[in-house]
DNA sequence: TCTATTTGTTAGTTTCGTCTAACAGAAATA
DNA sequence: TATTTCTGTTAGACGAAACTAACAAATAGA
């Protein structure tokens, strides 16, 4: 449960992945090193080579260098590939820190499927190959969220009360628009008018179920589309 | 160290959204609920509401329903969202089976930094206001892995021996695919040519410091980059 | 009201993964 | 050779998170 792949723990797919890692420039792998890339306590490292080994992971005996089997050096190297597509998506995709990025892949990449790691790296294929989608997200993500072709795009604070909206996007400071993403307002989520924000009331709209409050300042900062606002609603209904 | 966040356990973060979720459509949320939506047993609940009372996310007593406090509403909705993005970025972009990314948000969604949030959040506008981003996308993934301008692409068996390149595509089947994938080689890879493969001796590379042997047949459907093959090769190196 | 069922809690166990402190083997140095 | 230092292992503890089994409270039925 802890892993979604082998009924190896995340834990000890670290352990491999290092090892891994060490082998690649060091031709031997010792407890200590281990310990040192990990950071971790040297004792915490022999009850993991044992379980290693128990599972015909690594070939380890007391007080002796450690060696992957071939299939801990499958298990590592699928591990390892993991890790490098979620650290280069997050990097080369999100733009983001690539220090963050690590850390970021390193708890994840447990748990990524064998179907993702495939599509992950058709995308990397695609887009190492198409200028134009290189050209497009870099675009994307240095502009401000696009003015968009006008459509039927308006204000949250213009939606009718009762009615439901399709967020689409925030036009707000960084600050102000990582509060709205950590409260549910990323594009795609649906929103349904309360109370719209009279002079001092506050706007209420629901998002999952749950009433919230905005300042009306905020609110207008929230794109959406309205849903079906005159014709026909039911197609959408369930 | 098991949550990126908070001081809160990943675990803890599950039973915190699982209320969330509950309570937007139930009114109350009982220990059952809880223990039925996680497919867990009911006495693993009781300790878990303890440790999330004790930290003040929600507001619990013996035998009594259970309810979200402010900072816990502000957990669970942030949980929730980087579980939906997550979900969404491998539904709607990756083109994943919708069950199955559920489950991978589910284990990940612990670990998404607040950058990474915005960023994604920052993608899903873009890419839903950009039907050009869509198109590509479309053709990117449903199409083969693209012939590419000639360039100076090449198979990876015709590099040099001695000489690294940069994987740039797979252009083999499914399954021969995603055992290439699973063994490291993805766009971005730098392979360095060991043995070029004669006729029954098999083909070798180096990948992260370890070399492995290809069939000369799969050898020829890794499509490479070769590094700076004639030119000054004294500024990529360190 | 009394019993049966549902629901929640407690107690006790297990597994995992970490730690510190103490000890044992090997290597390096005097 | 004897001693110090480095390295690895063991023992013992702890916390998190799950489980089963037994018990307690609350609700529903008869």
């Amino acid at each position: 449960m802890t892993s979604a792949v082998n009924d190896i723990t995340g834990s000890l797919e670290d352990y491999l992945e290092t090892i891994y890692r060490i082998l690649g420039r060091s031709s031997v792998a010792r407890v200590r090193d281990i310990a040192e890339e990990m950071e971790v306590s040297p004792a915490s490292v022999t009850p993991a080579m044992k379980r290693l080994a128990e599972k015909q992971l690594i070939r380890y005996s007391k007080r002796n260098y450690i060696d992957l089997t071939e299939k801990g050096l499958f298990v590592a190297r699928r591990t390892m590939t993991r890790h490098n597509l979620l650290s280069r998506f997050f990097t080369e995709i999100l733009g983001i820190d690539p220090e963050q990025a690590e850390s970021e892949a390193c708890s994840m990449e447990h748990f990524l499927s064998e179907d993702s790691m495939e599509r992950l790296a058709a995308f990397f294929e695609f887009h190492a190959a198409s200028p134009e989608l290189q050209d497009l997200l870099n675009a994307g993500f240095t502009s401000c969220p696009e003015p968009e072709n006008g459509n039927d795009l308006t204000k949250l604070t213009n939606l009718e009360p009762g009615c439901t909206g399709t967020i689409a996007s925030l036009n707000a400071g960084r600050k102000l628009r990582g509060q709205l993403i950590d409260s549910g307002f990323i594009q795609g989520s649906r929103v349904t008018l309360i109370r719209p924000g009279d002079d001092d009331l506050p706007f209420i709209v629901n998002l999952d179920g749950y009433d919230q409050q905005l300042p009306t300042l905020t609110a207008e900062s929230i794109l959406v589309h309205p849903d079906s606002e005159l014709t026909g609603e039911d197609d959408n209904e369930k």
